[in-house]
DNA sequence: TCTGGGGTCCTACCGCTG
DNA sequence: TCTGCAGCGGTAGGACCC
C-alpha cells in the first residue's frame, strides 16, 4: 500500500511506447479509506483514517486529503490526529476490505491466469501470454484500470515494465490514479534517476548506509563497486541491489504461494506485569495459531514467541520440537517454557506466538480435530497414562484406540472449521 | 510522540559433528 | 587421544514489506 501523499506523481500518455514490457503491476490507491468512501459516500473529498482510536493503534490507510496532512500508514493514531484534527477516523472492517480485494482480483484474473497477489490490495500480472486477446500491455491496463473503476468505484494504479521490480516502482510514482509504461530500453535511464531508497529492499536503515558511502542514486549504485555495496548492505542484499540497479531481476510471477510461518501477536491496551495473565495471553495465542494450522493442514516443527517490554526492547526465543505438531495445547507447552526462559520482572506491551518451519500435516489423523479443549482431555490422558507406564509404553494411536473403544471420543476426524 | 499485526529474509553466533 | 577446521542446524535479533 502506497505511503506517498501523491507528490512527484509521473503518469505516461495514452499512446506510450511499451515495447519490451509484459509484467503489471497493480495497486489500490488508499484501499481501505477508499472503500470506506464506497460504504458511506458522504465520506468522499474528506480526510480519512482507517485506524482504532482506543488502545494503541496506529494508522491503517488514509485518503490522500489526509495524507496531505502529513498522515501516514503506520503512524501512532495520536500523532495522525494531532497533524490532522479534522479527519474522520473510521474503524477497518477487514471482512468488507477482503470483499473487494477479491472483486478486484478476480477482474485481474479475467485478463490473465498469471496474477500474483502481493497483498490485499496490490498484485503483478504477466500480460506477455494476453496480447492477442486484449492488445499490448498498456492498452491492457487502461482496460484494467477503467474497468476497475467501472465494476468496482475503486481506482487503482499501474505500473507496466519489463521486470517486477520496475512495475512495482512505476505504479508507486504514478500514484494516485496514475499509470505509467516503462519501454523495456528506457529501463536503465528510469532507474537512474531514482533514489536508493526507491529500490525494493532499501529501507531507512540501508538507505542511511548507502548514504553515509556517498551513494544516493541508483546512478551511483552502477558507479559503485561490487565489495562496496557488500560492506553496506551484507552480501546477500548487496547483490541484489547490484543487479536491480541495472534492471536485472528475473523473478517470474508467481501464482502459488506457500506460507512458511503463522502466527499471533497481540499489544495491550496498558503493560501488563502479572505473569499469569501473560500465560494465559500466550494459551489463547496458542490455541489460535493452532487452529490456523489445522484449517490449512499444516504442522509445524518451531514454536517461537516474541515479548516486547514496556521499554520497546522486543526478544524472541524459539524451540524446535521432538515432534510437529498443529495441536494448540503442545503450542502452548512450548510457549510457556521459552516464556520461563524470559525476565519476567518488567511489564510487558505485546506477546505473540508464532509457528514455523511448517509442513503438511500427515502424522495422524488426529491432527485434524479442530476443538482444543478436547485435544486437552487426549493430551491429559496421554500424560496421566505415560506417568503411570512409562513414556514409551503410551502411544497416541492406542489410546485413541482404547478412547474409542470406550465410545468417549469421536469415532472419525473432524472437518476442519471455517474462518 | 510514542510506536499494529502479519509476514519474509538475512546475518551473526554458537554448539555439534565428522 | 587431542586439536583444528569446515559444514551445518538451531537460535536470536533486526530490517524490511504491506
Amino acid at each position: 500500500m502506497g505511503r506517498g501523499d501523491g507528490s512527484g506523481r509521473l503518469t505516461s500518455p495514452d499512446d506510450a511506447d511499451d515495447s519490451g514490457t509484459g509484467i503489471l503491476h497493480v495497486d489500490m490507491d488508499a484501499f481501505y479509506a477508499s472503500v470506506a468512501v464506497l460504504d458511506d459516500p458522504s465520506l468522499r473529498g474528506k480526510p480519512i483514517i482507517i485506524g482504532g482510536l482506543e488502545g494503541r493503534g496506529v494508522v491503517s490507510s488514509a485518503s490522500y486529503e489526509a495524507r496531505r496532512f502529513g498522515v501516514r500508514s503506520a503512524m501512532p493514531m495520536g500523532q495522525a490526529m494531532r497533524l490532522c484534527p479534522t479527519a474522520v477516523v473510521v474503524q477497518p472492517e477487514f471482512g468488507r476490505f477482503l470483499e473487494e480485494s477479491a472483486k478486484v482480483m478476480a477482474i485481474f484474473r479475467d485478463f490473465t491466469p498469471l496474477v500474483e497477489p502481493l497483498s490485499i490490495d496490490e498484485a503483478f500480472l504477466d500480460v506477455r501470454g494476453a496480447r492477442r486477446l486484449w492488445g499490448s500491455p498498456g492498452e491492457i491496463a487502461r482496460m484494467l484500470r477503467a474497468r476497475v473503476l467501472d465494476e468496482t468505484g475503486l481506482v487503482c494504479s499501474v505500473g507496466v515494465a519489463s521486470t517486477k521490480h520496475v512495475a512495482k516502482m512505476a505504479s508507486t510514482l504514478s500514484k494516485p490514479d496514475g499509470l505509467l509504461v516503462v519501454p523495456a530500453d528506457e529501463t536503465a535511464r528510469f532507474l537512474a534517476a531514482r533514489p536508493v531508497g526507491a529500490l525494493w529492499g532499501i529501507g531507512p536503515k540501508a538507505a542511511e548506509s548507502l548514504q553515509g558511502r556517498g551513494i544516493h542514486t541508483v546512478a551511483d549504485i552502477l558507479q559503485t563497486p561490487r565489495p562496496v555495496l557488500d560492506r553496506a548492505l551484507g552480501p546477500a542484499m548487496g547483490e541484489r541491489i547490484w543487479h536491480l540497479a541495472r534492471g536485472q531481476d528475473a523473478r517470474e510471477v508467481q501464482t502459488e504461494h506457500v506460507e512458511k510461518s503463522v502466527g499471533h501477536e497481540e499489544t495491550f491496551h496498558t503493560d501488563i506485569a502479572d505473569t499469569a495473565i501473560l500465560r494465559g495471553e500466550l494459551r489463547r495465542l496458542a490455541d489460535q495459531v493452532g487452529a490456523r494450522l489445522r484449517r490449512h493442514g499444516w504442522e509445524a516443527s518451531t514454536i517461537s514467541i516474541k515479548v516486547r517490554y514496556a521499554d520497546f526492547t522486543t526478544i524472541t526465543r524459539s524451540q524446535t520440537l521432538v515432534e510437529p505438531t498443529a495441536v494448540g495445547q503442545r503450542i502452548g507447552d512450548a510457549a510457556h517454557e521459552l516464556f520461563a526462559t524470559v525476565d519476567r520482572s518488567q511489564s510487558v506491551r505485546l506477546i505473540g506466538v508464532r509457528a514455523e518451519k511448517l509442513r503438511p500435516a500427515g502424522g495422524s489423523a488426529l491432527a485434524l480435530w479442530d476443538d482444543d479443549a478436547e485435544w486437552r482431555s487426549i493430551e491429559g490422558a496421554l500424560d496421566g497414562a505415560a506417568a503411570r507406564f512409562g513414556k514409551g509404553a503410551v502411544t497416541r494411536a492406542n489410546l485413541l484406540g482404547k478412547a474409542r473403544g470406550g465410545g468417549t471420543l469421536p469415532s472419525s476426524p473432524r472437518p476442519p472449521r471455517a474462518d
